[in-house]
Order: C-alpha cells, then sequence, then structure tokens
DNA sequence: GAGGACTATATTGTCGACAAATCTAGATTG
DNA sequence: CAATCTAGATTTGTCGACAATATAGTCCTC
C-alpha cells in the first residue's frame, strides 16, 4: 500500500477514517443509523467530533443526512452501482486521455514495469491479480491525468463508495485475464501518447466490468 | 429561477449559503483567509456553526484548508479553469449521453419550448441568451441524466466553482449565437434519442466555451 | 377499534469555554 | 548582523451543556 497514505493529523480525522473503513467493509451495515451519541461513546471522542466525522462521509457519498433526523449508511443497489460506474466511466475515461497526454516518460515506464509484474502472477498462479493490482493500476492512471480536480473527486468522490461496493457484494471475483489484457492495451495507448485511444480503451474497461459486476448481481439475485 | 430552490433549514445551512454566496461573488476575496470567530461574529452565530459551513464548502472546493491553520478562499488560475472544464466535458458529456436515454418525452418537448424562447430572443435583442438561460439549459441536461451522483458531482462538485470563475473574471460576453446553434443540436440528438452523437456535441461545446472563455484570458492578461 | 391530539423521551442543532497548536515578535547568542 | 530560541498572543481543535426538533407512546374522542 504504498498510496494512499493518509495520516490523520486531528482527532476528526482519525475517527473519520475508522468510520469509513467500517461502512466500507461493512462492520456498520447499510442502511443502519448512525447515533451522534452512539458513535462519540464507541470511539471515546466528543459528539463534535463524530458530528464532522458524519459530514465528511455524507461528501464522500457514504450516508445521508436528513436535518433534524440524522444520518444514515447508504444502501445498496443495483441501480446505484450502475450510476456510479456510469460516473466513473466519464470521469476515468478523461483521466486516461488526459494521462496518454500529460504523464512523464518515467512514469510510463513504471506503470508499464508494474503490469509486467502483474502479467507474470497471471501466468504463473493464473490468479491474484485482484483488487490490489487493479486500484493500483486505476490510481496510477488517476494520478497520472495531473488534474487535481478530477483526482480529488475520483479520490474523495467515489472511489470508496465503489470499494465498498466491490466488498459487500463479494466482487473480488475472476476476470482475471480479460482484465489484464485491456489493461495492457490502455498502457500501450498511453506510451502511444494517444489520448484519444486511451479514453476509450477505458470506458470499454469499465463498461466491461460494469457487465460483469451486473452479471454477477443477477446470479445471486436468482439464487 | 425555478430550479435551484435551496431553501435553508438549519442556521448552518443559512450560513452555508451566505458564505457560498460571498465566495462566488468575489465579495471575499480569492485567496483570503476565513476567520472562524470573524465569520461568527459576522454572521451572528456559533464558531461550530461557521465551522461546519468552511467544511461544507471546502466540499465544493471553493475553499481550501490545513488541519490546525485555517481554510482559504480558493485562487482563481488558468491552469485551474482549464481543469475544471476538462472535468465539466466528461460529466456533462455523459449527463447529455444518458440524457438522451432517460428524458421523458414530455421533458424534451419542454427542453425545445425553452430553446424555442432563447431562440426568439437571439433574433430579436441579438442577445440576452446569457448566464441563466445557458445554466438553465445545462441543469435540465444534467437533471434528465437521472443519475443521481451524476446530478450530485456537478451541482454540489464543479457548479458553483464554475460560477466563481464566470462572474470573478466577467465571463457574461458573447458567443451567444454560436452556442445558441450549439444547444440546439444538442437537443435534437437527445429528441432523437442518439446517445453517442448527444455525449459528442456535449463536448465539443464544453470544449468550444473552455478555449473562448481562455482566449478572453489570454487577451486580459496580456492587457 | 381507529384516528388524532398531547405528553414524554430521545436525538440533533447550537452555544460558550477550555485545550492544543500555530504564528509573531522580541530577546539572546554565535 | 543573522539565526535561533522563547514567551505571548491568536487561531483552531475539542468538549460538555443547553435548546430545538422529531419520534414514540398514551390518552381521549368519535
Amino acid at each position: 500500500m504504498s498510496f494512499f497514505t493518509e495520516t490523520p493529523v486531528t482527532s476528526s480525522d482519525k475517527t473519520f477514517y475508522l468510520l469509513r473503513k467500517a461502512l466500507v467493509e461493512g462492520e456498520i451495515k447499510p442502511g443502519a443509523k448512525l447515533s451522534e451519541v452512539e458513535l462519540s461513546t464507541k470511539y471515546e471522542v466528543s459528539r463534535a467530533i463524530v458530528r464532522e466525522a458524519i459530514n465528511r462521509l455524507e461528501s464522500c457519498n457514504l450516508v445521508e443526512r436528513k436535518p433534524n433526523v440524522g444520518a444514515r449508511v447508504v444502501t445498496l443497489t443495483h441501480e446505484g452501482l450502475i450510476e456510479l460506474y456510469q460516473v466513473r466511466e466519464a470521469l476515468e475515461g478523461m483521466a486516461a486521455r488526459l494521462a496518454a497526454q500529460n504523464m512523464s516518460d518515467q512514469e510510463i515506464a513504471d506503470l508499464q514495469a508494474l503490469l509486467n509484474i502483474h502479467g507474470e502472477d497471471v501466468q504463473k498462479r493464473g490468479s491474484y491479480y485482484q483488487e490490489a493490482g487493479d486500484v493500483d493500476f486505476h490510481y496510477r492512471i488517476i494520478v497520472g491525468s495531473k488534474n487535481d480536480h478530477l483526482i480529488s473527486m475520483l479520490q474523495n468522490g467515489i472511489y470508496h463508495l465503489v470499494r465498498m461496493y466491490r466488498v459487500q457484494l463479494g466482487m473480488e471475483g475472476p476476470r482475471v485475464t480479460t482484465a489484464f489484457d485491456e489493461h495492457l492495451n490502455i498502457v500501450r495507448a498511453i506510451a502511444n501518447r494517444d489520448p484519444e485511444l486511451a479514453e476509450i480503451l477505458m470506458r470499454r474497461h469499465i463498461t466491461y466490468s460494469k457487465r460483469n459486476i451486473g452479471n454477477k448481481l443477477n446470479a445471486q439475485s436468482s439464487v
């Protein structure tokens, strides 16, 4: 976990990170109510801290809040997931386009090296190219866009919600090798400094995984 | 102003809206420090309220905050504006695509009616197709996408920042008629239920206005 | 027995005060 | 004279208490 080194500086930060983890990993269930007093005793901080943390969770789209009523963990729905992936497609497609323009040669070389390692893993163990690797790949391209707005929107806006869906719906499944090939092609387009192609390929890649996840959901719910 | 009817329910809401207005319209200048005590006396609320409002402004990308130091109004730069429009292009392009799929026939008819009115204004007065009209047009397509994530990101994430740029850099200029034709074509694509074309046209439209604004900025700074 | 008004309770919203961190300015030392 | 250290002042972070609002349950009326 080289990236995403968020170090809590204030007590509110820490509570925010803890709560976010609890939500993403399903320790606190979707739809559950977030009681300020309850959480403040649980995490041993004042209500003001919890309150600020909840506000931040709302900014991340992880909770929904109603004035004078309270906050609830978002519920995960099939439609919600599709909508989320539509936004991902738009933003990460643009990220790939910009990465093809703005990534340094060194960054591209590093990204290719990373993919080589993943490729060996895929060949050897036939798998292990999961979450972490996938996240790392996408993360590098996002950062490679060099667009701070884009980076912030993906990181704070949808990244953790995507993770919440993946973790709680058990999406760490296969789709390994094909996804790897798609990654390969995206990097190739970036290395060729071909923004249009990079965007198209990234959008397809995300569309595919959306479809893949959708199928899984249908299979699950029809069992 | 039919849309955007944000009614403050809590005191914190009200302060947030007031502060946001002050920032967008430049009453509080870019780069200025936001002192919690100062603002709390000015708006006659407690520091906690101001604090919460500032947190929300941070979520809107209107202020930047450093722990234990404080919050500052964002500074407006040429690069920042370009980055912002890149995000807009991605998100509103997707919005147009989805609108072509999801808007009801009635909504499309209303949108066409709106454009007709604008068209008459353009012909008669040669102008008046400014801010409000443009905002209304884009807003309807965003909402027409029926994608809540997308809507929220555009409304809370970048809309007000775009407005801040426009107001403070005096961007309510011409580019009336061409922009109107572009709007016309976008609506036509939506009415034809042609998602791909709607997205392409919307992205071009935003690219054009980005270029237009960029030219203005260069002209300004070189004077 | 159903529906509505009222009361009691619990939860969120707001406030002022204290603690901790940062910044400022003056003093000290090399 | 420059750089560093220190003490004071200012600002943000945190807390517990009070006020206002929503919720749940009870009682009354029809």
